[in-house]
DNA sequence: TGGTCGATGTCAGTAGCTGTCATCAGCGTA
DNA sequence: TACGCTGATGACAGCTACTGACATCGACCA
């Protein structure tokens, strides 16, 4: 009788898979619970099975646990401005990036919820999610200068829209909204052109 | 031979007078001399003939001694907006108050620009900087609101004053600029409108 | 068979920040 | 004049985020 032997995908015996992936849930699971503050570094890494080590190792610091989708997401963003047709206007490029970004909200609105909850209950959350969009900013910026749109209206162009985000982003969580992403993209943006549109 | 009495405005005899100022000398100091991340609290205490614990006293961490003064800018830029004429849109009365602070930098321009370069080198302080921008936003977009803008307009005002206060301040920072931030502010207000205006 | 690699653990250390209590000059008041 | 209160500071202990260095050990490869 001879004992199979077994080729997994991962590493299964030594340690248990998705590290990283326990780590995530733990401390939101943790952050949710009790909130950010009191939470400890090392509570998260034993509700995960590992050492207070190993969660660096995943995650720069104890914010970016929350964050680290930002890049997934400001790519598929750039991606989608620079795949607009030409002809199509600065900010309109920015709004088609805007409504993308949208799309992967809606998939998950519960817990988009749950994690801006947490976020808008702590400062020092706060200033990450700001630099977040900030470095989104700069991204779209630069999209905008490859498509030929010159400073300083790339930036002022990028900024206005990460604005018009901001609005978008907040009446959408808003429970009592139950409009699409898109449809509060589109109107928010409506309402900076009459708002900037004063006279000069 | 009688000895005089004098009275001191200020505590002189026991401790060197204006601890918080010789704090943020010295911090200023060190900051630029090694860099933010190099400068511990400790060593900018020792500079100011203080203990740590005195330095945390006065300013609430590391960062918010290059801060402090956010407050006081934010005051005059809320009034001087509800200070606005009536019949200013709301935008030109945002504009008004960028404007309010630029002669704040303008009387400090050397000043303001060693603390930008502060600034801009450390990613800690950048997140800082942004929270800070992100609580004037909403003062303002609180003092139009007091005018009767409604919501959402007044935040994207706002929002959008902000992005052209960023742009201004930046261009004005640059050495090889040579205009004055009042004028930088409405050639950026002017580019704004012209890129959000485009077809709906 | 042996050697390298990659993910983790362990441990020691630094620095930001907080709580607590002691100190002591100035000042008002009995 | 004495006494007690106050406010700014020092001294010290302690927590926690984060880092560097080294050890461990299964998987994989030559």
């Amino acid at each position: 009788m001879t004992v199979p032997v077994i080729k997994y995908d991962r590493d299964v015996t030594r340690w248990e898979p998705d590290a990283r992936g326990r780590l995530e849930q733990a401390a939101l699971e943790l952050y949710g619970e009790r909130g950010f503050e009191q939470t400890t570094v090392a509570e998260i890494a034993k509700r995960a099975g590992l050492s207070e080590r190993t969660f660096f190792r995943h995650f720069a610091d104890k914010r970016e646990v929350l964050f680290w989708g930002a890049g997934s997401l400001q790519e598929l963003m750039v991606d989608t401005l620079s795949g607009a047709p030409d002809s199509a206007a600065p900010i309109d490029a920015v709004a088609a990036a805007l409504e993308a970004a949208g799309t992967i909200f809606e998939a998950r609105r519960d817990g988009a919820r749950r994690r801006q909850a947490i976020i808008a209950a702590n400062p020092e959350l706060r200033e990450r999610e700001l630099i977040k969009l900030a470095t989104l900013a700069a991204a779209l910026a630069d999209a905008l200068r490859r498509r030929g749109v010159k400073e300083p209206a790339a930036t002022l162009t990028a900024e206005a829209g990460i604005a018009v985000f901001r609005v978008a982003f907040e009446r959408w969580i808003d429970e009592r909204n139950r409009r699409g992403f898109s449809q509060l993209v589109r109107q928010s943006l409506d309402e900076l052109r009459v708002v900037t549109a004063g006279e000069s």
